[in-house]
RNA sequence: GCGGGCGUGGCGAAAUUGGUAAACGCAGCGGACUUAAAAUCCGCCGACCGUAUAGGUCUUGCCGGUUCAAUUCCGGCCGCCCGCACCA
């Protein structure tokens, strides 16, 4: 009998042994080849200092494709690196006084050898930090290459502005009126910054994520939602009347209903609309008004409970189709600025937001769009506007049109009118990048009071992070540094400042996958790319997946990448969270899963003996407490355990929940792998006994099934093709002495699909059975066609749709003869009751179904 | 409100071209080994009727449809989760 396998004296000594031959280096592409490459990466990780089971199972995952493309005979780049720009840093810095880049620093250090103890066939060689001066200097010379393309550029705008965490926010870091990270309520205010033209590519990152048939179907959805395109009309209304300054044009609206025109009832202006700012100079009930909107946060509840309410500015414009009639200029607090001009016309009957307005201002409502089922003369508009597509009446050159034709002859009219024009609009918005934070990548910019802004030349690159700063004030270090900032100008050399804004962390994730594939060397650049599996949590959905497609345009179109699609990720899966149960004190305190226990029926506090409440299973979080420590869990029961659970049980998009229970299951199982391993039964070729073949068919079939579970990203499914056939080997335990040659075919093949799930554990069983070499460089079993096939079948019998016995007979056996002994079964006969049949289905290999 | 997803035993889940529902694991029950415990091994384990290792009926959120056959396809409900949201 074999020793029990002892993990925490294993697998230190397989990593060691991997490391020394570098087993896990990438080669280039003039090393490998013909050989295809497969580059498999995991959403790369902040240094927070510790590693949670959130990691584990990402990594892992990434670990099995990384793995078995090894094992298929790619040349696999599986890299590793940290996003270490970004606020925790400079927490701690003010927390701790501790520098944010000492932090960040010892944080990989110890991250890196947690990392490690996991297995993960990662190349280390190609490491870096987002904060290691080469790549964000090389981040900035691509900015500034960006800036010439015209792709950067810098404006005076209103910003997101986090009260907390004083800094701008970009749109997509504010969810739900408040801060992404702080929660603070996030305030508007007029700043100059800097952004990235990701509008530039609205179309094409809209018109790409169709091509993207390898990303989950909820992935792209939110992209294409996100950069929301409608067409439409973007028209003026002149005014009729009293002309405001500055508005000789008069109003710019957009709509995607020019075909409700007719049922125009009023304009209407966001409160920061500028006609709206310019009105309320004169009047201080326009300016309370304005004042009163911008109270009034954008939170879910707030827009719910918010009455439309609004300011008669008594401006009329001119109505373009219905000659001398005129409608009132009203500001209302739901037109937002953002989107389209800031201005629309409103058609009560077509739109409920106009609706409730009208109703409540007695605004006329003009129905203008007739209902397919519905009659002109007792079709009425109540509480509920008619948005849906019709007939459309009351509208003179446009009656009797239908909705869509009715927009083409309305454009038509506005254009051949020269009030307006067809156009697309985009709810997608400029990228803003400037945060006012020390611990990011500088842009690399002087501001001259002569030449204005100026590029830091090329070889004056990185501008480097100053050692030197605190945190004992509030706002930036970077400005408040005695001398960092002040130099002179590269131009015409008098005294400048440097820009001391630095770059949205998102900009450094957005092109490190680029970096990992070719750190200056564009050729290697474009072999690796696209990244063949990526493989990361679904919050980033939206953010960093749409800004690293922007990105990779940007950089192809500077001549950093060549990579015609744009696409960075061919393939991409969203993976689920680690769940846990939590538990509470009767005081209302969380407690840790390692401070509680089960004590008969009920559960208690370890320390104090008291009774507990255990609640649902969450999302593994330190407020809750409901953590699992990696290291302990690898210390206790190894890292295969620990890989292995985390990919058992739930398929991997769904969250999985940690238990107890189950990590002994998995510790288990690994005993159980062991166990078969005892002798090393001989090398020879595989015996022809029933014994012999019912093992090869056990094994081809069950390493076919691994391969599919993995090509199809269900580790779930693999693990219990494992299971199953690790149970199956042990049944036969004691026949396999006798057939050596089937044994240590069966093991040997079992070790190599046991390699991606868990590798060290498949090393030792490699050893002991005497092959060479690593299992972790060995080829993947190729299943033998013939032994997938059986050559007699078992078929269930149905008679009217319900199983009433089954009959085994030979594969090839045609249709009418598996009829006619269908027919002839006992069971069968009885059930039919004398009856003839009516029809016999055969599917062969399949099912026999009789109906009578 | 709009969009996407999900709903299967006590629990996590399988059944990925419409063809034996519940593989595999967890929990549970019974047994073997042991002075004992742990570990390990063996057996049972959807519900109901039944003495049952006989047999039968029912069962994939609910109602209906297509089909010889539906967890799978179609229509309508119900519930849960996620994303977006006064986007004109």
């Amino acid at each position: 009998m074999t020793a029990r396998y002892d993990p925490s004296e294993a697998e230190p000594k397989w990593r060691a042994a991997w490391a020394e031959v570098d087993l896990f280096r990438a080669l280039s592409h003039a090393e490998a080849g013909d050989r295809p490459k497969a580059y498999v990466l995991e959403m790369f990780p902040y240094p927070s200092g510790r590693l949670h089971m959130g990691h584990v199972r990402n990594y892992a995952m990434g670990d099995v494709v990384a793995r078995y493309r090894r094992a298929k005979g790619y040349n696999v780049l599986h890299p590793m690196g940290w996003d270490a720009f970004g606020l925790p840093a400079e927490n701690a810095a003010m927390e701790r006084s501790v520098h944010p880049g000492e932090w960040t620093y010892k944080n990989i250090d110890a991250m890196r050898a947690q990392f490690q103890q996991l297995g993960l066939s990662l190349d280390w060689s190609r490491e870096f930090a987002t904060c290691d001066p080469e790549y964000y200097g090389a981040q900035q010379a691509l900015f500034l290459k960006m800036l010439e393309k015209d792709l950067v550029y810098r404006k005076a705008s209103k910003v997101n502005w986090d009260p907390v965490e004083n800094t701008v926010l970009a749109n997509e870091q504010v969810v739900d009126g408040k801060g992404w990270r702080s929660g603070a309520p996030v305030e508007q205010r007029e700043l100059t910054q800097w952004f990235f033209k990701i509008t530039a590519y609205a179309q094409d990152l809209l018109d790409a994520v169709k091509t993207l048939d390898r990303w989950p179907e909820k992935v792209r959805t939110m992209q294409a939602n996100w950069i929301g395109r409608s067409e439409g009309l973007q028209m003026r209304f002149p005014f009729a009347g009293d002309t405001p300054e500055g508005f000789e044009d008069g109003i710019e609206i957009f709509t995607t209903r020019p075909d409700t025109l007719f049922g125009a009832s009023f304009i209407a202006l966001s409160p920061d609309h500028p006609l709206t700012i310019a009105l309320a100079e004169e009047s201080e009930t326009l300016s309370a008004f304005r004042a009163d909107c911008a109270k009034v946060g954008t939170s879910e509840e707030a827009i719910e409970k918010a009455d439309k309410v609004g300011i008669d500015t008594g401006l009329r414009v001119a109505h373009p189709f219905i000659e001398g009639e005129t409608l009132p200029v009203w500001t209302a607090n739901f037109v937002l600025m953002g989107y389209g001009t800031g201005a629309i016309f409103a058609c009560p009957a077509g739109d409920q937001r106009d609706l409730d307005f009208a109703r409540k201002y007695d605004l006329p409502v003009k129905p203008v769009v007739l209902p397919a089922d519905a009659d002109a003369d007792t079709f009425i508009i109540e509480g509920e506007a008619y948005v849906g597509p019709g007939t459309l009446y009351n509208s003179g050159f446009l009656d009797g049109l239908s909705t869509e034709d009715g927009i083409a002859a309305a454009i038509n009219k506005i254009e051949s009118m020269g009030l307006g024009e067809r156009t697309v609009n985009f709810r997608l918005r400029d990228w803003g990048v400037s945060r006012q934070r020390y611990w990011g990548c500088p842009i690399p910019i002087v501001h001259c009071e002569t030449c204005g802004a100026v590029p830091v030349p090329g070889d004056q690159l990185p501008v480097r992070l100053p050692e030197d700063v605190t945190f004992d004030a509030p706002g930036n270090p970077l400005d408040r540094h005695p001398s960092w900032k002040h130099v002179p100008c590269p131009v015409c050399e008098k005294d400048a400042v440097r820009e001391t804004d630095t770059l949205d962390t998102f900009a450094d994730s957005s092109w490190y996958f680029a970096r990992f594939a070719g750190a200056e060397d564009l050729e290697e650049r474009a072999y690796w790319l696209p990244v063949d599996q990526y493989v990361g949590g679904v919050e980033h959905a939206v953010l960093h997946l749409l800004y690293a497609r922007f990105f990779t345009r940007a950089m192809r179109d500077i001549g950093e990448l060549d990579l015609p699609s744009g696409e960075p990720f061919a393939g991409l899966f969203t993976q689920g969270m680690v769940t846990h149960e939590t538990y509470r004190a009767e005081d209302g305190r969380w407690l840790q899963p390692t401070d509680v226990e089960h004590a008969g029926d009920s559960w208690i506090e370890i320390a104090s003996g008291a009774p507990i409440t255990v609640g649902g299973v969450e999302k593994m979080s330190k407020s809750k407490k409901n953590t699992v420590d990696p290291d302990s869990i690898v210390a206790t029961y190894g890292a295969d355990t620990a890989r292995l659970f985390m990919l058992s049980d739930s398929p991997p998009e769904r969250d999985v929940e940690w238990t107890q229970a189950g990590v002994e299951g998995a510790a288990r199982f690994q005993q159980r792998v062991w166990s078969l391993y005892g002798a090393s039964p001989s090398i020879t070729e595989p015996e022809t006994s029933n014994a012999a073949i019912s093992i090869r068919k056990l094994s081809h079939k069950s390493a076919a099934a691994i391969e599919k579970s993995i090509e199809d990203f269900r580790f779930n499914a693999g693990v219990a093709a494992l299971y199953e056939w690790v149970n199956g080997l042990k049944k036969m335990d004691a026949e396999l002495s006798a057939i050596p040659g089937a044994a240590h075919e069966a093991l040997s093949m079992l070790a190599r699909c046991l390699t991606p799930f868990m590798p060290h554990l498949a090393e030792s069983c490699w050893a002991q059975l005497g092959e060479a070499g690593f299992v972790s460089a060995a080829p993947w079993p190729e299943a033998d066609p013939t032994l997938l096939q059986d050559d007699s079948v078992t078929l269930p019998i149905q008679v009217n749709g319900k199983r009433r016995s089954e009959i085994t007979v030979p594969k090839s056996m045609d249709k009418a003869d598996v009829e006619a002994l269908a027919l002839a079964d006992e069971t069968v006969v009885g059930f039919m009751d004398g009856a003839a049949p009516k029809k016999v289905i055969v599917v062969p290999g399949r099912i026999v179904n009789i109906v009578i």
